[in-house]
DNA sequence: TTTAAATGGTACTATAATAGTCCCATATTA
DNA sequence: TAATATGGGACTATTATAGTACCATTTAAA
């Protein structure tokens, strides 16, 4: 299994739920309600989402986060990046190399040229459509999204307890 | 940074290996010399590569391993898959979901089709398409590969120790 | 001016996944 | 029968990730 963190899960669901209400301005702590999702976890993402610059946050009472810009132009390349860093398969073809190597290295280059393949793959993909229920839309819930599996996870592993 | 193992490293380079000495088998000993990763880690890789039936595998004195089939017909998807399980960026898509709101869920679907665009990158890529130097082929030494940052990573840690 | 509500940032802890090791069984050849 | 090889499972250590907690800073309202 290729892995993608859990945070990088929570990131991609908080984005599609602040695509959905791009009007108002959201609280960590709202968010946190809504994604149900403990509060300092939500924060540390929200964080690595506004520093890379998907989300604008205002500080100060009534502050809180929005989208940055349409759902239509951030992909969900961006939010991986945003929050796991540079997208890369393996070591050599990420930023902190020290393999002494790499410069006779054939391999290298095709790890490249497939590390290019698979954000191309991720890159098309925005976060508009994401949103895209596969079935013909009829009624419009006012959050018809669902915390993907490792979100759910979490909530499952503690037992109800955070529920109350 | 999207993350593979470093055992599906060692695969990548192991089975590289393979492919440019198709005439005789290899025992785990001469390879993990090839390679330069310790000898029980290399057999865990083979033993996985032999189970997903992508190399040969003979018993006894004068056993070894050898690639089952062409380096042009293995795909990197079948290597990673063969030591990391089926290629999944999220639990939800995974085998193993327990998710219980996946159902309904729509971000699910995409995630799917996310991991189809993936797993195609990776699977147009052959074995063979490893081997293939960038550069105009010139000379060619016997070994012309090298263990790529990851597999190096090891044996810097251990401060020059394996090379005795 | 003070208080409350919000983000910003950092440092710490616990948990889980991964990597790596070891041991014994089984098969094959000399 | 001894030597060489894979097969398989169980165990340990290490590392990465997830999650938590604390304090500083900003803004608005009382």
């Amino acid at each position: 299994m290729l892995r993608m963190g859990k945070l990088t899960d929570y990131g991609i669901v908080l984005m599609s739920y602040l695509a959905q209400k791009t009007d108002t301005q959201h609280s960590a702590h709202a968010l946190a309600d809504a994604v149900q999702v403990p509060l300092p976890t939500v924060k540390k993402v929200l964080k690595a989402l506004s520093q890379a610059n998907l989300l604008t946050s205002e500080r100060g009472a009534h502050g809180g986060y929005s989208l940055n810009s349409s759902p239509k132009t951030i992909s969900v390349a961006e939010i991986i990046t945003a929050i796991e860093g540079p997208i890369a398969l393996t070591e050599c073809v990420g930023t902190e190399s020290q393999c002494e190597q790499e410069n006779h290295c054939s391999i290298q280059t095709n790890w490249t040229r497939i590390n290019n393949a698979v954000f191309h793959a991720l890159d098309e993909v925005k976060l508009s459509d994401m949103l895209v229920p596969q079935v013909a839309s009829e009624s419009v819930s006012p959050i018809h999204f669902y915390p993907s599996a490792s979100a759910m996870a979490l909530v499952k592993t503690k037992d109800g307890e955070i529920n109350g």
